[in-house]
RNA sequence: GGCGCGGUAGCCAAGUGGUAAGGCAGAGGUCUGCAAAACCUUUAUGCACCGGUUCGACUCCGGUUCGCGCCUCCA
């Protein structure tokens, strides 16, 4: 499977981290489903952006993207999504990339113009198929092309730049000088996977014009198909329209913990809508989806430290495997999260009653932890990570011990003390027919 | 203009020819020394509008309307 990455030139906004959440997303359920990785994404580390800030800035374009790079990989942890197996950088590729180029200048499906090399679109018949577009009513070179390329084609695409001023630069046969954007991706992936990958994968916006050169250049270099499945994710919008600078609705990860709100909250919100829709993102979403995993959080403290009866309650081993099988069923349908999200919750609540009417049996205990378990397999949201010098469990327990003999000599006064200097610490009680239950907040 | 997506309760949102999942918010209640927390119940005679097909449509077909995206870099 190949990702197309990001291009590391700023901090990753939340729509990036949509398409990366869900590709997290769809190589756990692979993985769940028992099928075995093997995953490459991409790093988009030369690129006009990229040159102009740096070069603005006066230092090495690796030095600027090294750096957002690394805020990248921490979102992506922070976000707690499964590293790809390969992580690759395009700068180190560029030796792939020129083979890539010289097999296609073999072939006939390139031109010179200027010391750049460009792909002649007209010689690849399937341009187009992918992201439906037609462009048999384009004829070759009606366009008037503005000063900055000479392109015999509004369809063609560079492979190769032409060295500018003192921006980075690669020798080649071809001259000296930089890759496209799109050569990349081709060489990068066909390097690591073979010239037919099972899965591609990326944001909606790539399809065309990205994926559809990528295609141009694989296929007509090797002659066979390239991808067995495309697969795109769609976009993330804010207040139902696209993020955009002079919108100023541009939020990234930081932003909403600066905001906090926490990073499950906003995998939540981003899992919460098959990723084949569009997702409306909206800070009150993000508030529900705190509140959800609490619930979920409380559930699972709840199964796990309940005081139940001996025997079970074969109806509660019945919803379990509903509850089972309609989450996998779902996620088996093109990973609709919703509706497995939703079965995870309906027996949440049908539980939830059978632990009030203590009906829910000693018994039942594993059959509602596996489920949990399996769900947070994908949806990793379930763990509380412990903050670095946070009060640790024995000191709570203590403190719980002493609270709880201060109740029950109705020294309510110390009992509330207690209480409060555990929420400042960020420990929350819950008094409980079974006792005290204590979690983190 | 071309291509495509969508309009489902206050908000987010699933579904799809057989009579509306789920979450959040709201309301009511249970528990409790008080709280907090938690839990439960409840919330759309109707799925943008009009017409058609059908025993039956939110779901299919035609039309209307509104919103959005791609067609240049973009996850």
């Amino acid at each position: 499977m190949y990702s197309c990455g990001t291009t590391v030139y700023n901090y990753a906004h939340i729509g990036n981290l949509r398409t990366f959440t869900f590709n997290d997303t769809l190589r756990r359920w692979l993985r769940y489903r028992g099928f075995v990785l093997n995953h490459v994404m991409n790093i988009t580390d030369v690129e006009d952006k990229i040159i102009r800030k740096s070069m603005e800035l006066g230092i090495p374009m690796s030095e600027y993207t090294l750096k957002y790079e690394k805020f990248f990989l921490e979102d992506m942890d922070t976000m707690r999504m499964e590293k790809p197996e390969k992580i690759v950088r395009a700068t180190e590729h560029i030796h792939e990339m020129v083979e890539l180029i010289e097999t296609l200048q073999t072939k006939g499906f390139t031109y010179d113009s200027d010391g750049s090399v460009y792909y002649r679109i007209s010689k690849f018949p399937g341009y187009g198929k992918l992201s439906h577009h037609d462009f048999s009513g384009i004829q070759a070179g009606a366009r008037v092309d503005n000063d900055e390329y000479d392109k015999d084609d509004a369809r063609d695409f560079v492979l190769w730049k032409a060295r500018k001023g003192e921006e980075p630069a690669w020798d080649a046969p071809f001259g000296v000088g930089r890759p496209g954007w799109h050569i990349e991706c081709s060489a990068m992936a066909m390097k690591y996977l073979g010239d037919t990958l099972d899965i591609h994968t990326g944001g909606v916006d790539l399809a065309f014009p990205h994926h559809e050169n990528e295609i141009a250049q694989s296929e007509g270099a090797s002659g066979k198909p390239f991808a067995r499945f495309w697969v795109h994710c769609e976009h993330l919008h804010v207040d139902m329209q696209k993020m955009s600078k002079s919108l100023g609705n541009i939020f990234t990860l930081r932003d909403l913990v600066e905001l906090g709100h926490t990073p499950e909250a906003l995998r939540f919100v981003l899992m919460s809508v098959p990723y084949r829709k569009k997702l409306n993102f909206t800070l009150e979403s993000m508030q529900g989806a705190q509140t959800s995993i609490d619930r979920l959080r409380n559930y699972k403290l709840r199964i796990e430290t309940a005081k139940l009866a001996a025997g079970t309650n074969e109806d509660v081993t019945k919803l379990a495997a509903e509850a089972l099988a309609k989450f996998e069923a779902s996620m088996d349908d093109d990973l609709n999260t919703a509706e497995a999200l939703a079965a995870v919750f309906e027996f949440v609540r049908e539980t939830n009653s059978l632990l009030d009417q203590e009906q829910f049996l000693e018994g039942n205990r594993a059959a509602a932890l596996d489920l949990l378990a399996r769900f947070d397999t994908v949806f990793d949201i379930l763990g509380v990570r412990v903050a670095a010098g946070g009060i640790e469990d024995s000191a709570v327990e203590a403190l719980i011990t002493e609270r709880t003999a201060a109740k029950k000599a109705k020294q309510f006064q110390r009992s509330d003390e207690i209480r409060k200097q555990l929420l400042d610490a960020g420990i929350v009680l819950e008094d409980t027919k079974d006792g005290v239950r204590w979690k983190r907040k």
